[in-house]
DNA sequence: AATATGTACGAACGATCGGTCAGATAGTTC
DNA sequence: GAACTATCTGACCGATCGTTCGTACATATT
């Protein structure tokens, strides 16, 4: 009952930021018990008693990567008048995220997610819900977009979305392979020409 | 001396064929001798003797996919006319190769570079130069297309093959995640979309 | 003071990892 | 037929994997 955490979640938090760093780099199977135990000087057997079995952990780390990404990126996106400017907000906030490595490894979603897309079980169905919560963010912006008059009437929103993910997607695989920032400069050109184009 | 492989090399092919499917799944790390062993029916010491090492095997089934992707991807897009049509045919045989999984996981090449992308070493190195000389490939074509008169005159080749991959790589990504085969028609609408407004 | 609980440790488990090595088998060459 | 080479096997190595278990210690509750 104390107004600070507990040990115990303290702890869980510790662990789980730097298992959220290891694995964007490593992957989510690369993360690896006894790599957290030594990095945390903790006993492998601590850490894993928070967690009870390695996919909880990988879980764990999804749900608090999630945490960080939308404090990152989504939250002072929200910020911004509604519409077409908290749609760029959010794309604005979202290659500065890459870019400047919230998760060391670039952007942890794109991680899991290439990992697990292929294999079944509970990992693969939490990325894939991450992934969905996100498309359904950018083309619910892109909708009220639409409404405020900010986009033309007969936009197709969802497409809309999965463009301008792709944009995203492709800058922030591209700088992280090739160490080419220029990469995230493309990305706003051909989104920034792809609104334009759907301006009302 | 025989016109047919020898023995060994027609193992080799085998053996990497099998790791090649099992990658393009698991992932390169995830791929693992004992496994391919066992698949193939043979010695785990068999089958590393043909390699050496983890990471040349590892680079091995690189060099092995890169082959599988030119046969079907690159080589009959050649055949159609220099310009746009050859540019077109080959962003169709990509997308119908992620669609009919020719790599039971989708692009191999994809997956690798997720894996590898905030790594240092030769596989990082390996993925990279394979990046590049897909990005090659596709502003090569787009500015024979330019040329031929087929996009306007001041297209920024380099730009519009960003933003193909990326609508390319998304529709992959998409699709093997969720399931969802629509995302390879929203990559051909925007890619057409794209195409369509640097029409010369 | 006694008890319960939360937290972490250390030793150990079987399995599997990448890797090594001596040798069996087969085919070719001299 | 002896020597050689290519190919593959099986036993084995140390390291690490995820996981289990009994226990120690600190704190909170009674």
């Amino acid at each position: 009952m104390d107004a600070r955490l507990a040990k115990g979640a303290e702890t869980r938090r510790a662990t789980l930021r730097r298992a959220v760093e290891i694995a964007s780099v490593e992957g989510l199977e690369g993360l690896t018990i006894g790599r957290l135990a030594a990095d945390l000087e903790l006993s492998k057997s601590g850490i894993f008693a928070h967690f009870g079995s390695k996919e909880e952990l990988q879980l764990a780390a999804i749900a608090f990567a999630t945490e960080i990404f939308v404090e990152t990126v989504v939250e002072s996106a929200m910020a911004a008048e509604p519409g077409l400017p908290r749609l760029t907000a959010l794309i604005d906030n979202w290659l500065a995220h890459s870019r400047d490595r919230v998760f060391p490894g670039g952007c942890f979603f794109a991680g899991a997610a290439a990992e697990f897309d292929a294999r079944a079980g509970r990992v693969h169905d939490a990325v894939e819900h991450s992934f969905d919560s996100w498309m359904g963010l950018l083309s619910q912006l892109a909708t009220v977009a639409v409404e405020h008059g900010h986009l033309a009437a007969g936009t197709d929103t969802c497409q809309l979305a999965f463009e301008i993910d792709a944009l995203c997607r492709a800058a922030n695989a591209v700088a992280v392979l090739t160490g080419d920032d220029r990469a995230y400069e493309r990305a706003r050109t051909g989104i920034e020409t792809r609104l334009r184009n759907s301006c009302a």
